[in-house]
DNA sequence: TGTAGCTTGTGAAGAAATTCACAAGCTCCC
DNA sequence: GGGAGCTTGTGAATTTCTTCACAAGCTACA
């Protein structure tokens, strides 16, 4: 089976996100055209995308819009709901825990962690603040599929091989600096400072 | 002039990060070799990211890390500082300004607005929130070089208009929706939702 | 039943990004 | 001064991703 590329899955979580836009409409069928307009791309590669999982759509007709959705929620793993505890309850990790929108997509945020003892017992979005020294415990109990980690960069990599030594397979980091895991481990950085550069870097070199 | 990659500018954030780390640490010198391994890419790759804005390094000796270090400050526009606002007090947003990793790398939030009644004259990070009615004045008259888009996504598209129609050249949104602008805006999109979804997309589809 | 009008699915072509591989150039030391 | 030992910079090869272009298949309607 062929590696899928980053940027396909990228596309169908655009996909996904306008398909549910237009079936909370009542939409009932779309063309890869439709797709492609919106997620800033081309039919072509809307159905070449599509093509690495199967074939959803009808020639002469298109897509129906709930059938494509619920493939599509299937391929990206939102058939269930992931629980979910963030490391770091400071402005980022507070901002997080009570976004409404992990909810919406099946992302359930069961559990909070932070190293300063005053925060632990502390209350953030309905859930008690616990010391990071039990995190290590929780995750080898199994309790969380994905670890997002909102802690200062000089703590991130601690905190990383603390957490996927405890068997965590999936994280997402907020912290600005690069982290190194194990293969088997699946992780993710989002760095604003490195969305912000992206733009200066575009603001300070035009035309290229 | 050759049109510079996605990717290559992605990277050279890393290495800039890196460079001041270890510059920090009072390292002088560094190798290609290196900075790939933290980045975690191949020497060849640093190189040709490199070579694409000039050549920096000593052939046998490597690359002087404040020199370095400067070069791509300038490269990625860092060599000013640059004002941003903010749109959307909210819970992401109000972490956004009171986040401090943005004025370390010479992003200076300047003003924070917000479209409830109840939330403008509050106060944030030292900030007086604004109304969203006076936020088109301010973008015209030159006051924000980046515009930070942190409403709901049903409003988002509405605010990237305006914000464009008034004069905006870039545009970070964190609103979990699809927006367009014209093509000499530079937009980049954090979409916390793709980032879990990659995640369980990863966690679900093992070994592609 | 047959034909006109769409839109999909997909090999093949083309473009873009990455990796290879090696000559060129620098330093150190004899 | 000259050779050994590095590391850069860069064309060429390779791999990956995107776009093209068209046959196949579905619907509607006469």
């Amino acid at each position: 089976m062929k590696r899928i590329a980053e940027s396909t899955v990228r596309r169908l979580s655009i996909y996904l996100g306008f398909l549910e836009e237009i079936g909370a409409r009542g939409v009932l069928t779309t063309s890869s055209d439709d797709l492609a307009k919106l997620g800033g791309t081309t039919s072509a590669q809307v159905r070449k995308d599509l093509s690495f999982f199967g074939s959803f759509g009808k020639r002469g007709l298109g897509y129906s819009v709930p059938e494509l959705s619920s493939r599509l929620r299937e391929i990206l793993g939102l058939g269930q709901t992931w629980k979910v505890c963030i490391v770091g309850a400071g402005n980022i990790g507070s901002a997080l825990a009570r976004y409404a929108g992990f909810a919406e997509r099946g992302f359930k945020v069961l559990g909070v962690y932070d190293s300063d003892r005053g925060k632990a017992g502390n209350r953030l979005a309905g859930i008690t603040i616990q010391d990071t020294a039990s995190l290590e415990a929780d995750i080898a109990r199994g309790e969380y599929d994905i670890v997002v980690i909102t802690v200062p960069p000089e703590n991130a990599q601690d905190i990383v091989d603390r957490v996927v030594h405890a068997g965590a397979k999936a994280i997402l980091s907020f912290a600005p600096t690069q982290l190194t895991v194990p293969p088997d481990v699946e992780l993710r950085t989002v760095n604003m400072a490195m969305e912000l550069e992206a733009l200066t870097f575009a603001l300070t070199n035009p035309n290229r």
